[in-house]
Formats: structure tokens, sequence, C-alpha cells
RNA sequence: CGGGGUGUAGCACAGUUGGCAGCGCGCCACGUUCGGGACGUGGAGGUCGGAAGUUCGAGUCUUCUCACCCCGACCA
């Protein structure tokens, strides 16, 4: 390995290049083969195994429960609603067939054509069609309702490019698909689950977020609204990172699922959905990462701590085993997750490079002088700060500062996060603001015209209306016309 | 699908005017090392992306083709 890689993650000039050694070097994932996906190696896959319990854990808590549909959703289906369908059209993996078999001309096998499917299936690149054709047989009665339920699932989507966990042909995420008897309800509902995930962001993923509705543009395929939470990583782009839609009555509608009321009336049934993806791994490493690798939140960390001893001979290890024994017992029995790495075969300098590189959040180290003297020595991943610490204590200490690095990456976020916004005021302004990178506050007169011309022209999108923050109407920086309030803007994943 | 680029050892690359296939990292063995990506000695590893052509001779020249990467259009 040697310097060579530690160059590679150094390279932010070209950011797509940083971003795509970062992952390949620290072992998170790997391009595969297959067009367009990629290979989750297991590093990479317990940080999203992290990530699935936490959220897994905040959804049950609002009473969603998991379950799971199909991959293949009849041709039939996804045409059922009139703009899903346009939405998504251009970019399914359609199965057609369903045999092979040997090639007479002997060249391995062909696709049998005898077998061609009566009806195409299509691979789903979202499961709102196949799961309301179910939730039709589940509903009858408001006393059926609400019916909230989660899936993990992969979903496909043939993209024209893609880079690793940002966008992936084949990506793993988390769908919720709620039925309720109320607008109101479903609304709520709606707003709930966005709030939940800018949550995790906060608390999990130490990302700070942007929470806002999507215009009439941006919003998902068959959505009366969609909600999202946008993230600004540190090339000054923005990465969408969760959404959540209010689907009202259209789904119910196209499905035929109703129910009857306590009015003994029928009724179309209020729908939503949200998701969040492996986009997720690409907006952690985009937010924390440095020229040393991965910088990983404590809350997310797969290891929390590493150990590595340095030692010149096996008795030398010995006693340093010895000695580490009861702190990696006392720190799993407070639910911090350790690895006493005294493998052999890698030096203790090419070890801390390397889990520096992973994103270890604390780095403990001890030789035979600190054995002598009752001392550790202790670094931090996110200030690459390192001190000697008493033995004694040292528990207690690692427990406080995971809690402390937490934090501080956050506000490290936070404070570069806000001063990417910018508020502008005129088209010249902004044109020449958007270059810089960054979130932009513009007023914008609400039409779809002006926001396709802005995006012909500047690359940049509507990422939101943002929900919080400064209200006042003003014009609109390209019509003059009145606008309601400022929008956000930016170049985006 | 447009524009640009790259294909040579596991990885990253060099290869001049067409003339024996190379360096670094990694890997294997042994030894010395071990508090910030160790060093020495020895060793293994190749259909130069593929096909055709020019030539006494092609990694190098010509034509075709395939794959991948980057920048756009599409999108989470």
């Amino acid at each position: 390995m040697a310097k060579e890689l530690k160059d590679l993650t150094k390279r932010k000039d070209n950011y797509s290049q940083w971003y795509n050694d970062l992952v390949v070097k620290a072992d998170l994932a790997e391009q595969s083969a297959v067009r367009g996906c990629m290979v989750i190696k297991p590093y990479g896959y317990a940080i999203w195994e992290k990530m699935q319990q936490q959220l897994d854990r905040m959804f049950k808590e609002t009473g969603v429960q998991n379950a799971y549909f199909p991959l293949l959703i009849p041709k039939s289906f996804l045409c059922r609603e009139a703009e899903h369908v346009e939405g998504f059209a251009k970019e399914c993996a359609v199965v057609t067939h369903y045999r092979l078999k040997n090639d007479p001309n002997g060249n391995g096998v062909i696709v049998d054509p005898a077998a061609r499917l009566e009806e195409e299936l299509i691979v789903r690149p979202t499961s709102e069609t196949i799961i309301w054709g179910t939730y039709k047989n589940w509903i009858h009665s408001y006393r059926d309702l609400p019916v909230l339920c989660n899936q993990w699932a992969n979903v496909m989507r043939w993209e024209m490019r893609t880079r690793m966990f940002l966008r992936t042909a084949e990506f793993l995420w988390q769908e919720g698909h709620c039925a309720h008897a109320t607008a109101e309800e479903s609304e709520q509902r709606t707003v709930q689950m966005i709030n939940l995930y800018a949550k995790f962001a906060r608390d999990y993923m130490a990302m700070p977020v942007i929470i806002g509705v999507k215009t009439a543009n941006e919003r998902f395929a068959g959505a009366l609204n969609t909600y999202t939470i946008e993230a600004m990583m540190q090339d000054g782009k923005a990465l969408q990172a969760g959404t959540s839609h209010n689907l009202g009555q259209n789904f119910a509608k196209a499905f035929d699922v109703t129910f009857v009321n306590k009015e003994n009336k029928p009724e179309y049934v209020w729908a939503n959905s949200w998701g969040v993806s492996t986009r997720l791994m690409g907006a952690l490493i985009m937010t924390h990462s440095d020229d040393n690798g991965l910088v990983l939140p404590p809350h997310l960390a797969p290891i929390q701590v590493v150990i590595i001893p340095i030692y010149k001979n096996s008795e030398q290890l010995a006693e340093i085993s010895a000695k580490v024994e009861p702190i990696v017992n006392e720190l799993r029995s407070l639910g911090i997750s350790v690895k006493y790495d005294d493998a052999e075969n890698k030096r203790p300098g090419f070890k801390f490079a390397d889990y520096e590189l992973k994103g270890v959040p604390v780095r403990l180290a001890i030789g035979a002088r600190d054995i002598e003297n009752g001392t550790i020595e202790l670094m931090r991943r996110d200030t690459l700060e390192k001190s000697v610490e008493q033995l004694d204590g040292i528990v207690d200490r690692v427990k406080g500062l995971l809690e402390e690095i937490q934090e501080n990456i956050y506000n490290k976020a936070l404070s570069y996060r806000d001063s990417m916004i910018t508020k502008v005021d005129t088209y010249d302004e902004f044109k020449e603001q958007i270059e810089k990178g960054g979130f932009i506050l513009a007023h914008w007169d609400g039409t779809t015209e002006t926001e396709e011309r802005i995006k012909e022209e500047t690359k940049a999108t509507i990422r939101c209306i943002p929900q919080d923050g400064d209200k006042t109407p003003g014009i609109c920086m390209v019509t003059g016309k009145p606008s309601a309030q400022r929008v956000i803007f930016a170049r985006s994943y």
C-alpha cells in the first residue's frame, strides 16, 4: 500500500476520482463487473447495517412494521398510475423470458424463444404499484386502517450514468408504504417520516440537512407532494438524502383500493410512501471524510475503538494483551464495539494509517513504555489529536470521547454547511455564486418555466422550498414577479 | 446517445525511430525489524483488451471492434 495510497485520497482537485478512490481504498465497496452495479464489501455493509438497525428501531417506535413484497412487477401494474409510469418507464429492466437453452450452434446458452412471457415483468424501480395491488385485498373497512408497512429491499433503475453509492443501477433501500383513512392523517405521517429522517441524519450520521418541499417539477412521479431532506457535500454540491411523498388518493384510485368509512360510505384510501437508500453511505462519506480517509460518526462506526499493541516479541505481546483484556471487556459491557488488533503480520504504523483510512473514531495504542508508566496513547480520528492517558479511567474517557466526537463532527459539518448558504437577489449575482457551489437562497416566481430556464442556463435546480427559516415575500430574481418566500437552489448529484 | 480519455503482471504505470516484455507497489520464502504506512536477499507472476491488415519483424503503424473511466443529457 504505502504512500501511494495516501496520495490517492488527497486528489480533491478531482472530487469524483477522490470519492471513488476513497470508497475502494477504505474497503467499503468496489465496482462490479455487472453494468452500473457495485459490490458492497463487508466493512461497507457493516455501516449500512448500523444505519438499518437505527432506522428500523425509529420506524417501529412510530408503529410501522416490516413486510416484503415481490421483486417482479407485472407490466400492467406499473401502467395503472399514469404519471408514475411516465416517470419510471425510461429506466426499467424488463424480464421477457423464463428459460434458457443450449445454443444449437454450440455457443453456450441462448434465451429460449419458446419461453417468452405472456406479460413482461418489470424489476421493481420502486414498489408502490405491487404494494397497492396487494393492499386492495387487505383493506375493506376503516377498521383495517391504517396499514403501516416498510420493506427493506433492493430496487433497480437503469441509470445512464452511475456512481458508487450515489447512483447505482441496483441499490438497497427501505421503502415505507402507508394507507390511511383521512387526508390529514396521511399528510401527518408524511411529515412525521421526513422529520424522522432529519433526526436520523443529525443524531446518527452527524449530517445537517434542510427539510423542505419539492417543486412540482422535482416531485415523485405520482405524488401530490414530496418532502425532502437536502444535504451539502464538501465539494459544494447538494445531495437529496431522503424523501417522503404524500400520494393522496392517486394510487388508491389506480388500484381501486377503497374502504367503508364510519358513515358506511365507500372512500378511496389515502397513501404516502417514504424512503432512504444506500445513497446515505455516499452522503456519509462525502460529508465527513478528510485527507486521511473516512471519518465515521461514532454512532454508526462498526468499530468504535481500535486497540493496537506495540511489541517486540511474544512475551511483550502477552503482557500487553493481559493489560488490554479488561479494558476490552469493560468497553464491550458498555455496548462499545472494540477491535483489539494484535495481528502479527502488520506493523503498528501500517495499522495506524489503515484504521484512520477506515474512519475508526478512537484509537488506543499501548506498548512497553506505557506498561511501565501505567499509561495508554489515545487518538481521536476527527481532529487527529494524540494524548497520553492514565490507564485508570480510560474506559470512561473513551466513552465520553465518543460522544464528544459525534457532536464535534456534526458541528463541523453544520458550520461548513452554513458557510455554504448564500442569499442572492439578482440573477447575475446568482450566476456568479452558483459557480462557487453551495446552497443559494433566492426568490422564484413559482413557475416551472422559470425553474427550467434557470436549470438550463446554470445547471442549478431548486432543491426544495425550505420548511424553516425566512418566509419574507419578495420578487423573483429572474422575472420580477412576486415570490412567497426564498427557495433553495444548488447544483446537485 | 453526444464530447473527452484509458486499455501492457493482482494494483498503479513506463515502453523512444517498428528490433529479447519493463519499473514501482503488492504477493511468496528466509533473516533483521516493530512507538506513524520497515529493510535486505532471493523468487513467482504476461494471449501487451480482441480481430484483421502492413512488415523479414508490431506493445508500437493502419482499419474495425469490445470494455472501462471522466464530462453532459436522465435520476434517489
